[in-house]
DNA sequence: AATGGAAACTGTAACGTTACAGTTTTTGAG
DNA sequence: CTCAAAAACTGTAACGTTACAGTTTCCATT
């Protein structure tokens, strides 16, 4: 607390961590030759780089991020963006962990920037930029129009997107081929024998929404079937709400008899709608449903699950982020994850 | 990039953010006079706060992170230690979210400090201590005997755990009362006539396995029923083993007629496990579980739950390191979230 | 009119780092 | 042997902030 001695020449940093001064001080070399060798600059001897290199590491010198932040205005920060009122989206955690993976053999941190719907999804963006507390942005639940993808671009501030956009920026994305997951869900349904089939999609606002729907589209074309409309139910709503519309659905006069989930959670609630409603899962309907964690098909092991990689997406957004602010052109830095086709029902 | 015009006085900062300098430009003070007209400090004239506070708002003055934490050490951050080997622990991103929503109001930021089984717990721990990469520390699962908390208390490092320990260490804590939940759980199940209980309880390892599995045999004493051994099998692995455990656990002889589960993905496998061998829910057999989603209640409305709200444990543990670093004694930082009960099950 | 002291304000230095513009030493070409 | 140039190294300043030690101004008291 009240460290009296002043120690003018700063020797061996009393007591605190060891600076580029203590390293300098035990090579007797200059703070800049120091800072320059750890760099590996080409004009320190290879000799003084070894030792001052060897000095670090025995002292455990670690550089201030402060001082670095301060000096060069680099943060060494990712920020990922998340909408927190977002009820039962356990992938989150996944993303969250494969963000962190990625960066982990990296020198950056990664800090959260929370919004509620209740604001401005703007807001957590503009407090990012305007403040310069990272040096990218992470952002997921991506629309078709989306005013962030817009200010990013324009302010020349690097992100990546979970999810692409219908902006005509060309921008850093990683995505899913929903598209190809509702293709190959139909076609899926369609060899078990299924013709009437309906699609639980994700809110309507979300550029994922138009894909899996044109996939689904496209497969119920090419398969000849009919599509149902799934109304008033998106698998981003309360749960309770998803069984309810399923059972209105199915209570039709000519109800589906095949259902595609863009989700794992989405699939609990059709297959309680299906059960209580004292159908059968596999004789009278079959389910085809994304999943990222085996729990509905431990459940219902009937059920048809395509999965999908969340730890993935997050290492290849912190990847594409990375190489963004590094530089590279946002075209490189586009990747879809194609689904690895329909499992079938387990023994 | 290259700024070849050096603005000498610095006016208003050529392209960049506002800085002390900025106002102090502006209003025709000190640098010093504004840094501390910002902070309401004493000694400066109320017209002149006024006015600075007026002028800080006009050009949108935010403080520069990295200045103030070079200066003064502090980080304005704090870290969220997590382990990213967790399986469909989708609680996690709640507790995230209680964390984001406490420090939102704050000048603080939320960082995740990630770690591997496959490497020792305290690595990250040593890491935000040694590079004081954060203010404070938020741990979870923690064990009886946690060689973290120690080390956080040598150190003087503020920090905050999800879960008690029993170090004799007074250190601020959220836990969830499992003992209480194992006891009401029991005496529900009771009185829904069961008579021999078996409980699926968290790894033992962690501190809260004692506390569930103490109340658990509490109210097993206390309401004088039979309490059937729940071999190999906790509710932090994957749910497929789960599910087998509770298999071989209904094929013994005198099998189980009441099932407490720690977590609401572990009621999932039981629930399966119970229906793939022909028994009726709610007739055969009740289960009791913990829930943080609606998720298991809206599939099996006959399960009985008690509710753990992650987000409010997120809440208290943000709040408490936040008042840890502040120096409040840690004896004062201690909540314990009693449960409501056990939920009948939905009609 | 002198003086003590409170109130209001300010300049300097320092936190740890790196860009820049040198300076010294060594090397080799002429 | 000179001298230019390359190699190796260094000091100063600055990033934005705040602690500290002043300084100035003004007013009440003697």
């Amino acid at each position: 607390m009240n460290d009296q001695r002043r120690n003018g020449q700063n020797e061996v940093a009393a007591g605190g961590r060891p600076t580029l001064k203590t390293i300098a001080f035990m090579t007797g070399l200059g703070v800049t030759t120091v800072s320059r060798a750890l760099k590996d600059a080409p004009d320190i001897g290879e000799e003084t780089k070894k030792r001052v290199q060897l000095v670090a590491r025995q002292v455990g010198y670690r550089p201030n991020r402060a001082g670095v932040r301060l000096r060069t205005g680099k943060t060494n920060v990712i920020s990922l963006v998340l909408n927190t009122d977002e009820q039962l989206m356990g992938f989150i955690s996944d993303i969250i962990y494969g963000v962190s993976e990625e960066l982990a053999s990296s020198s950056y941190h990664l800090i959260l920037t929370p919004y509620s719907s209740r604001n401005d999804p703007m807001d957590p963006i503009r407090y990012v930029v305007e403040t310069h507390s990272a040096d990218g942005i992470i952002i997921s639940q991506t629309e078709p129009n989306d005013p962030r993808v817009r200010y990013l671009t324009e302010h020349r501030f690097p992100f990546a997107t979970h999810g692409r956009t219908q902006t005509g920026i060309e921008h850093p994305w990683h995505d899913f081929d929903n598209h190809a997951f509702a293709m190959q869900a139909v076609r899926a349904l369609v060899a078990k024998g299924r013709r009437r089939l309906a699609l639980l999609a994700p809110s309507p606002k979300l550029t994922y929404y138009r894909h899996m729907s044109d996939g689904f589209a496209e497969g119920v074309e090419e398969q000849g079937c009919a599509a149902i409309p799934f109304r008033d139910a998106w698998v981003d709503m309360p749960v309770e709400q998803i069984k309810a519309a399923a059972t209105a659905l199915l209570r039709r006069s000519t109800p589906p008899d095949g259902l595609v989930s863009g989700s794992g959670a989405g699939a609990f609630a059709l297959v309680a709608a299906i059960e209580e409603r004292g159908l059968q899962l596999g004789r009278d309907i079959d389910i085809v449903t994304k999943q990222s964690t085996p729990l509905v098909q431990m459940f219902r092991p009937q059920i048809l699950v395509v999965n999908e990689d969340f730890r993935l997406a997050g290492r290849e957004l912190a990847r594409a982020v990375r190489a963004s602010i590094d530089g590279a052109v946002p075209a490189s830095l586009q990747t879809l994850a194609v689904p690895d086709g329909v499992e079938a029902p387990r023994p």
